[in-house]
DNA sequence: GTCTATAGCTGGATAGAC
DNA sequence: GTCTATCCAGCTATAGAC
C-alpha cells in the first residue's frame, strides 16, 4: 500500500497478511458452523495451512476470539464514526440507529460475538475492547446534541435500540420486522425525553456545531 | 400427593422424582458454569448417580436441555398468568413487565436458554415451547386492555421490555441500572402508542372485563 | 514457518454384568 | 435401573524434523 517500506516492515507485512488471513478464514467458518463450531482443525484447512501452524500465529484459540472481537470492534466503532447530518440532529440521531442495526443484522455471528457474550471462556482484551467504548461515547455525544444528557436517558435509549436489533436478530433474521421501527421508536423516545421542546424537529441546534463524532 | 393411587402410578411417580432429581441437578450444575458447561459427567455426579444412568432417564444430552427448556417454559407463563390488577390498566402492563424482568434477572441462565439461542444444536420441541407462545398471547391480550392492538406496536412493546432486561442481564447483573426505568419506559410507551387519550390513567377500561391472562 | 505425528484430554454414548 | 468398563470421536496443544 505505502511506497517505500523497510526490509524489517516487509516481514512484518508479509506476516500481518497471514494474520489477516486466519481470521477471514475463521470469519467464513463462524459465518456457517456458528461461534462455537470454530475448531483449528477446520479453521487451518480453510485458511490452506495446517493446523499447528496456526499457533505460529495466535497463543490460543481465545487469541483467535480476542483478534476478530478486535477487528469486530474497530469496523463498529468506525461504521458509526462515519460523518452524520449535522443540521438535523433528530435525522442524525436516527441514522445512527440505523447505521447499528445494519451492522448488527449485516452479521448476526459478529453481532452475537461483540455483544453477546456466550463463548465459555473467552472474555477480550482491554485492547481489543476499547473501540466499543469509543462508540458508546459517540452515542452520547449523539444524544446530548438531540439535549438529552441525563444517564437515566442515555440507558433508556441503548435498552431500545438494542431491543430493536436484538428481536430482529433473534426473531427474523433477514427481514425488518422490528429494524423498520427505528423511526417510530426514535420518535417516541425524543418526545418522551426532550426536555423542554414541543414539536419534533427541533428549530435551534444545543450549541456545539461540530465535532461530535471521532 | 394424591390418596389412592394404584400401584403403576407408584412406580411412575418414583421415576418422575428421579427425573426431576436430575433436572435439578442440571440447573444447579448449569448456574455454575453456564449453559455449555453441562456435561453428563458432572451432572451425573451432581446427581448422585452415575453418568449411564442418565441414559435411563433421558434419550441424549439434548432431551435434558429440552425438559430444562420446558420446564422453564412452564414457570414463565405461570409467572406471568399470575391476576392482575384489572381497575388499572396502565398498572397491570408495568407489573407484567415487572414480572418479566424478574423472572429473567432471577436466572440469567434460564433466561438464556429461554430467550437466547445459544446451545449449538439443540432447538427445543413444540411441546416445550407451547406455554411460551401462551405467555405471548397473554401479553398481546394486555396490550389490547390498554388500547393497543396494532401489529407493530406490539413488536414495540416486546422490543422495549426486552431491550432493558437484555442491557440489565449483560451489563449490570444483580444491580437495577435498567429494571427501575421500567416504569418510566411504559410511559413513554403508552403515551406514544394509546391512540386517542390524552391523560396516562384510562378513566373508561376498554371492553372485556375479565380473563386477560391465561 | 511449515509440516507430520501424536500426546493428552474430555466429551457423548454404549455393552453387558448384576 | 444401576453399575463398571469402555468405545470412539473430537478437541487443543506440543514435539521435533525439515
Amino acid at each position: 500500500m505505502i511506497n517505500s517500506i523497510e526490509t524489517s516492515d516487509w516481514r512484518e507485512a508479509r506476516r500481518r497478511s497471514a494474520h489477516d488471513a486466519i481470521i477471514d478464514a475463521a470469519w467464513s467458518l463462524v459465518s456457517e458452523e456458528g461461534l462455537a463450531g470454530l475448531t483449528l482443525r477446520d479453521l487451518a484447512q480453510r485458511a490452506g495451512i495446517s493446523a499447528p501452524t496456526v499457533y505460529a500465529y495466535f497463543d490460543s484459540k481465545n487469541a483467535i476470539y480476542d483478534a476478530m472481537f478486535g477487528g469486530a470492534a474497530m469496523d463498529f466503532a468506525e461504521c458509526l464514526a462515519e460523518p452524520l447530518d449535522y443540521d438535523d440532529a433528530r435525522a442524525a440521531l436516527i441514522t445512527r440507529a440505523s447505521r447499528f442495526s445494519q451492522f448488527c443484522t449485516d452479521s448476526p455471528t459478529r453481532y452475537q460475538l461483540l455483544f453477546q457474550r456466550t463463548i465459555p471462556g473467552f472474555e477480550p482484551s482491554p485492547e481489543s475492547y476499547a473501540p466499543a467504548i469509543r462508540a458508546l461515547e459517540g452515542t452520547r455525544e449523539q444524544l446530548a446534541l438531540n439535549g438529552i444528557t441525563e444517564a437515566r436517558h442515555v440507558d433508556m435509549w441503548t435498552a431500545l435500540i438494542t431491543g430493536l436489533v436484538d428481536q430482529q436478530v433473534s426473531n427474523d433474521l433477514g427481514g425488518d420486522r422490528w429494524t423498520r421501527l427505528i423511526d417510530e421508536s426514535v420518535d417516541m423516545f425524543l418526545t418522551h425525553c426532550q426536555p423542554a421542546r414541543a414539536s419534533r424537529k427541533p428549530a435551534s441546534r444545543p450549541a456545539r456545531p461540530k465535532g461530535a463524532q471521532k
